[in-house]
DNA sequence: AAAACGGGGGC
DNA sequence: GCCCCAGTTTT
């Protein structure tokens, strides 16, 4: 039933899954590993597609380079660039507000430690774990609707919340796919293991999945 | 624990 | 038109 193993799941999925998406802010790594831009954008991206949000984050690094930039412009102004984004009032007033709490917290510098990132205006766990592991390549493992569905799915943990499913794969997750393991679990979720009527006929690793929760 | 925030894309 | 969505904050 469920021969789950992890290694062979990492195998499949970065067999199956490397070439097709990657997380927007893989998109703006490939020109920068700027902690600033990061930031702004994995802030940007919550609950957004990573097109929009990248079509925004770029119009808006040209304006913006820096904390400093972001200080100056006007709420007005940010807004009329962001506005394609989801939540963008919000956004808006998060993107307003960091940089007087980078300064007055983080000596106007990027914090890498978790508790750190969760202190700025807009970020939460995903977020953070997010920045942690793309601006500073430290370990860090981000969880969404994806990791924490599919990992429940697969059997692999048994949580409610996603919080829990952070909690639980840090102690049973390899260390060594911690980098990873969000952007292949993201491609396979939307490409195939999906919310609903997931394509279980076409997927590389149905014999290492328990199916909880699947109505087929 | 539940509601609110929001525009974009698939069908 | 309707339904869904790579979260976080506020009530």
């Amino acid at each position: 039933m469920n021969n789950f193993d992890i290694d062979t799941v990492m195998a499949e999925l970065e067999k199956h899954f490397t070439q097709v998406r990657t997380p927007v802010v893989d998109q703006i790594q490939i020109q920068t590993k700027d902690p600033f831009k990061v930031l702004v954008t994995t802030i940007l991206s919550a609950r957004t597609k990573d097109e929009t949000t990248s079509q925004a984050a770029k119009k808006l690094f040209e304006k913006v380079k820096n904390i400093d930039d972001l200080e100056k412009i006007s709420a007005e102004e940010l807004d009329s660039i962001i506005h394609q984004v989801g939540f963008h009032n919000a956004k808006t007033k998060y993107l307003k507000q960091l940089p007087s709490v980078l300064k007055e917290k983080f000596g106007g510098k990027i914090p890498s430690e978790i508790d750190e990132l969760l202190q700025l205006p807009g970020v939460g766990r995903k977020t953070a774990n997010l920045v942690r592991a793309i601006a500073f390549s430290l370990p860090a493992i981000c969880v969404d609707v994806h990791v924490h569905r599919i990992c429940n799915r697969w059997g692999y943990v048994q949580t409610k919340t996603p919080y829990e499913t952070e909690m639980e794969l840090r102690k049973i997750l390899p260390e060594r796919y911690w980098l990873t393991f969000n952007s292949y679990v993201v491609a396979f979720g939307q490409n195939l293991c999906t919310p609903r009527k997931p394509k279980c006929n076409q997927c590389p690793i149905y014999n290492q999945c328990a199916r909880i929760g699947v109505k087929e």
